[in-house]
DNA sequence: TATTGTTATACTCTATAACTATA
DNA sequence: TATAGTTATAGAGTATAACAATA
């Protein structure tokens, strides 16, 4: 038992290495990287959020979330505006420019990975599906 | 259909990048990084390897891996041999401290995970290794 | 000429520690 | 004092391009 569970971590170790992998290759010119994406992506389904909401979610460090969000506003993609209520907090917004690109960034790197689920059969999806639950639940335990 | 995969995939993507994440943060100090340790975990499983094999193993460039040999080199975790049969090559060689670090660096990771997979039920287990093998399938693809 | 490997340069992501501003 | 955020510094990992040595 203990021994099939361990080359169990092993496999899943290695294939979600070479999965993240896979995915952040699937970057073109033009595209955000992968943590700034994901950020780009809250705030449109979220609406502004602080840096403390957002380093959350990310489950990094408030000064590593600092640097993702400067590269963003750098770019012109994400706007800072203090929170009227609390002036400490700082709220990070969505341009325009940020929303194309979080389109364009996910459109196509969602077009790589949607041609390979195509292809599963349902039955493999439905595994996938629920190891994507089970490894969430790893995570955040 | 098509909108099911697509949700499956927005899932799988935010779910792997999130457990790779926590792989990552399960490093304690005096333990080597991920990129390092699959070198020294390939090197005590299959001998000395060249530069190149190193490489297409982990799927990035010559120079990327270069360079992580160089960290790995700096810390006397491994040791360059120049190979006699062809001497462009250079054999990658695993110290007796670059042995004893992976070792207990594999040790610490799979406690962590190990711990997490004992949890699950027998059948959550048979999903997340039918994962793991239609993941590394995709990344390959 | 082709192959193998290294180095220089640059970018992304992360963490920690020291700092500022506001509550 | 406590909380929210920023900056400085450092390290890991990656890529590309220019280079050297060997086949």
């Amino acid at each position: 038992m203990t021994k099939d569970v361990a080359e169990l971590g092993a496999e899943l170790r290695s294939a979600v290495a070479r999965i993240y992998s896979r995915f952040r290759s699937e970057r073109s010119p033009g595209e955000v990287a992968e943590a700034a994406l994901m950020v780009l992506t809250w705030l449109r389904k979220h609406g502004p959020l602080s840096l403390g909401e957002l380093s959350e979610r990310a489950r990094v460090t408030p000064g590593s979330m600092s640097q993702t969000v400067n590269r963003l506003a750098d770019d012109g993609h994400v706007v800072r505006e203090r929170d009227p209520d609390d002036r400490r907090r700082v709220l990070f917004v969505l341009t325009p420019s940020g929303r194309v690109v979080a389109e364009n960034s996910l459109r196509h790197r969602e077009n790589w990975l949607n041609g390979q689920l195509e292809a599963l059969t349902p039955q493999q999806r439905r595994t996938l599906a629920e190891a994507a639950r089970l490894l969430r639940q790893i995570a955040d335990s």
